[in-house]
DNA sequence: ATGCCTGTCTGGGACAGA
């Protein structure tokens, strides 16, 4: 069982390097983030024609999630977080498909920080974190994947060099301080652990050559609570996707379940 | 040192992204 996650920054203009990487990657399940499309003109025909099945939480121009399934329909459990009925983002939407619970998650990026971007990124962060904890629990295979926004650590194994990001929000206290309770309710994440003090960036902004130089962020992540966990088989990043023409600004992560 | 690119909505320039 592959599961897969992809923020595909558009998936009007990324659908033929989406196509490509699903026939390529072959991926069982894929959570896409950042659609910037509403409900309505979302690409279904293509990814029918692709062999998946999907639910999808749209919105115009900004954010939007989906959950894609090959050869199989994903039963959608719940779309948005609890917690704040003004939310108005489409960032989480949760799925059970292949025997398995999934979320695909886009949590907000929260710069500039301080300020209301900044103080909604930790809001949201803590109405994840509430829901998470049943998850966390459950006896049945739970993962949650997904843009999350955040650099763990300085290590190169999360980041090229910190230097130029000391100030973002990606790497605040608070920021990482909200990563790891999430990660204290009993989380794994598939990437740290299989690959552990190596770089594993998923994300290269566009501009000063940070592809070409491999200055990247491993911001894109894979949970999986305990019951998931004990199936973990491997785990690893596309990273050629990156380096097409018309790419996303990252690339797909990965993990394998026994 | 800096959204320096890119996508979206829109029809040129603003906004958002990380």
């Amino acid at each position: 069982m592959k599961i897969a996650t992809f923020n595909v920054n558009g998936i009007t203009s990324r659908l033929q390097r989406l196509l490509e990487w699903l026939d390529e990657s072959q991926p069982d399940i894929a959570c896409l983030q950042e659609l910037k499309t509403s409900d309505a003109t979302f690409p279904l025909q293509a990814i029918e024609a692709a062999g998946y099945g999907a639910v999808w939480h749209g919105q115009k121009g900004f954010n939007g999630v989906a959950v894609l399934a090959r050869g199989a329909q994903p039963v959608e459990i719940r779309r948005g977080l609890p917690g704040d009925p003004d939310d108005t983002h489409s960032r989480y939407l949760e799925a059970q498909v292949h025997g398995l619970t999934v979320a695909s998650i886009y949590l907000p990026n929260g710069n500039p920080q301080p300020g209301p971007k900044f103080d909604y990124k930790l809001a949201w962060f803590e109405r994840l974190i509430q829901h998470a904890a049943a998850l966390c629990e459950a006896r049945e295979p739970v993962v949650l994947v997904g843009d999350y926004n955040v650099v763990p650590s300085n290590e190169v194994g999360d980041i090229y060099s910190p230097k130029s990001w000391l100030d973002d929000a990606l790497l605040q206290p608070e920021s990482r301080d909200a990563w790891r309770r999430l990660l204290a309710q009993g989380w794994t994440d598939a990437i740290a652990t299989l690959h552990p003090g190596v770089p594993m960036y998923t994300f290269w902004d566009y501009f000063r050559n940070r592809w070409s130089r491999n200055a990247g962020l491993r911001i894109d992540h894979l949970l999986l609570n305990a019951a998931a966990a004990k199936q973990l088989a491997s785990a690893g990043i596309d990273r050629e996707v990156r380096g097409r023409d018309k790419p996303s600004d990252h690339a797909p992560a990965w993990v394998v379940l026994k």
